[in-house]
DNA sequence: ACGAGGTGATGAAACGTTTCATATGTTCGT
DNA sequence: ACGAACATATGAAACGTTTCATCACCTCGT
């Protein structure tokens, strides 16, 4: 079935032109006569030519695309990035690809070997794992330029965007405290993902010398991993359990908000819940969920833009690092205050 | 900054041997002495060489990747779609490349210009627009396989996946009407979507002649599309206003939802909602949200799986067309028989 | 000692573009 | 009428691979 694909030579034939003119029509196309801009344009709607990008690139010595390599594409937080980075793409005529690396390093690693196989103009990454030997650092050595995404970096070699994590962590836990809550669950993981490190110190230093943060590392940033954590929670002896989550990500949230509604325990009169990102389903949660708001979008505006500036200005491109403040919604997942001394009787 | 990226020839040379002899190191590294191969890759280490996929496809014609076009990224029900080709195409060292077309007509042609031009090895796509001179015909007719997915198919010249849209229909507005509900509204479009008109269409066969299906058709399917289609049902004067809500997917009913509940209309008393997907964060809604469930994984891997076959069997390959059967999943937003007479003091 | 068969390595062709220096007219100003 | 200047079109080189026919060498069996 596969027919023998047309190249740019029988387009020539086809016009009676030569191959350099045709690649002219295609290109700059001021630069040709009418009559036989006509003419070669007829030619490659007859044949139904589409030009080799291979070709072209390899000539060229660089593609037109940029990737962006997500944590997780379910995750309503990278969508909306990926959304942001695609309308600022498309103002140059650029094209975006998403690579999905689910939280797996391997993963990860593949992608980006395939990426720079492919040459691709740069990369956005919310990387897995990133050290100073990282399948990440070789890339840039090589000089890919890449942009991190929602991760704070110290690095000198790359831009980053970010959204102020231990603040946002901070802010929950604040939150939490003037609710009178002392004792508040971390549910978060893997513990490698920088963005959960961040979320649990800023949690920590809002805590203060009278409160207690009890850490529950999840595998991966799911509602399925959240919904076994509030298993957890709902297991410990009563006078252990804490009057209060905080999640790293509204997946986690979500999970564990389903899991304690299933076993009975009242949200957020027995426990309160406040997740992290704000994701439109938060806001439509059995219970509102009390998040922290990331501007998401503009996180992958940003991005690109950063991306672009490298990819274009080369010499004289300054890495730079944007940070953005995050901001919390309380809603009522968190927002009834919480009375120790007489829990069976509280009402409203 | 950026390298003068290395090429096999200047390995070669580091290696004391020929371009061809590197070449064979890549492909058949059985075809060369174990001595020599050690000598290659110890050059390819040292110099940080990376193959040039353009180079590696022009020659070869067809690129490794296949694609897969989806109406919104944000969407979960395609977020899994995505996961199951995805996990399909691993198997055999393929890799999948994810784009959006959101919806946009112009947006989804763009990107089959580009995916032509890339020559990937297939394409499996939920196509905005689809007639008999659209831009999906002519990447068939010009031989790349493709699969439909989400989407019957009269036609004989590609595979499709999907799963019974009418059937689906059938059962949410059947239920509905044993719940005594008589006046449904249909929330849903664009109507040209396939998925949008056979939803309708089983919906409308199952109402029967004593019930009556209004049809409010959105421009997206969105959650801000279901918002305002809920503000168009909730101004409607009392007694023409439908009791229950059938809505085209779950992004629509958590909008449907929310509006409704902003605007004090009950859930499911005054009104109920039935979705289509059974996204995951449907039973995690305020009011938990019936919906016709789809096999979504599935769905995108036996996808992946025609499109394998139909691009290395080649000759032999027989399109198919297989499709799956939904399933409703009742929740509370439509489980509580609704009273018709005595609405203000009917309880539980 | 000789050819057959096998193992390893080589060199050149080919893939489809883009680019650039060159060639061929055409038009003008003087 | 003559070169200058300009507008168009051309042909060949180059991009980095893969592939394939060929070659050089070695080992055996006779």
């Amino acid at each position: 079935m596969s027919m023998p694909t047309t190249s740019i030579k029988e387009v020539a034939q086809r016009a009676g032109v030569s191959i350099g003119t045709v690649s002219n029509v295609l290109n700059r196309p001021n630069l040709v006569a009418p009559a036989t801009r006509q003419r070669v344009l007829d030619a490659i709607g007859q044949l139904g030519y589409v030009r080799n990008d291979s070709a072209r690139q390899l000539r060229a010595g660089r593609s037109r695309t940029i990737a962006i390599v997500v944590l997780d594409v379910a995750n309503p937080f990278f969508a909306d990035v990926v959304r942001g980075a695609e309308m600022e793409a498309e103002k140059v005529g650029g094209v975006v690809v998403v690579c999905n690396s689910g939280e797996d390093p391997t993963r990860e690693r593949r992608h980006l070997d395939i990426l720079e196989e492919q040459r691709v103009q740069g990369v956005l990454i919310t990387p897995v794992h990133d050290g100073p030997d990282s399948r990440l650092e070789q890339l840039i050595a090589r000089g890919t330029p890449v942009v991190l995404v929602d991760r704070g970096s110290g690095h000198h070699n790359r831009c980053s965007v970010a959204v102020d994590d231990v603040l946002g962590g901070r802010l929950a836990a604040a939150h939490l405290r003037e609710q009178e809550h002392t004792s508040i669950a971390y549910v978060g993981g893997p513990a490698s993902l920088r963005q959960v490190a961040d979320r649990q110190a800023g949690a920590a230093s809002a805590i203060g010398a009278d409160g207690e943060l009890r850490v529950i590392e999840t595998a991966t940033l799911s509602v399925a991993a959240g919904r076994r954590a509030a298993g957890e929670i709902a297991d410990l002896p009563a006078r252990q359990r804490p009057t209060a989550v905080f999640c790293a990500n509204d997946l986690l949230a979500l999970g564990v908000l389903q899991e304690m509604t299933q076993r009975g325990v009242r949200v957020p009169r027995d426990i309160a819940i406040v997740g992290y990102d704000d994701i439109e389903f938060a806001a439509a949660a059995a219970v509102p969920l009390s998040s922290v708001r990331q501007p998401r979008e503009q996180l992958g505006r940003t991005a690109t833009q950063l991306l672009l500036d490298e990819i274009n200005d080369h010499g004289r491109h300054q890495h730079r690092h944007v940070v953005f403040q995050p901001e919390l919604v309380v809603r009522e997942s968190s927002s009834r205050p919480y009375r120790r001394p007489a829990r069976a009787t509280a009402r409203g």
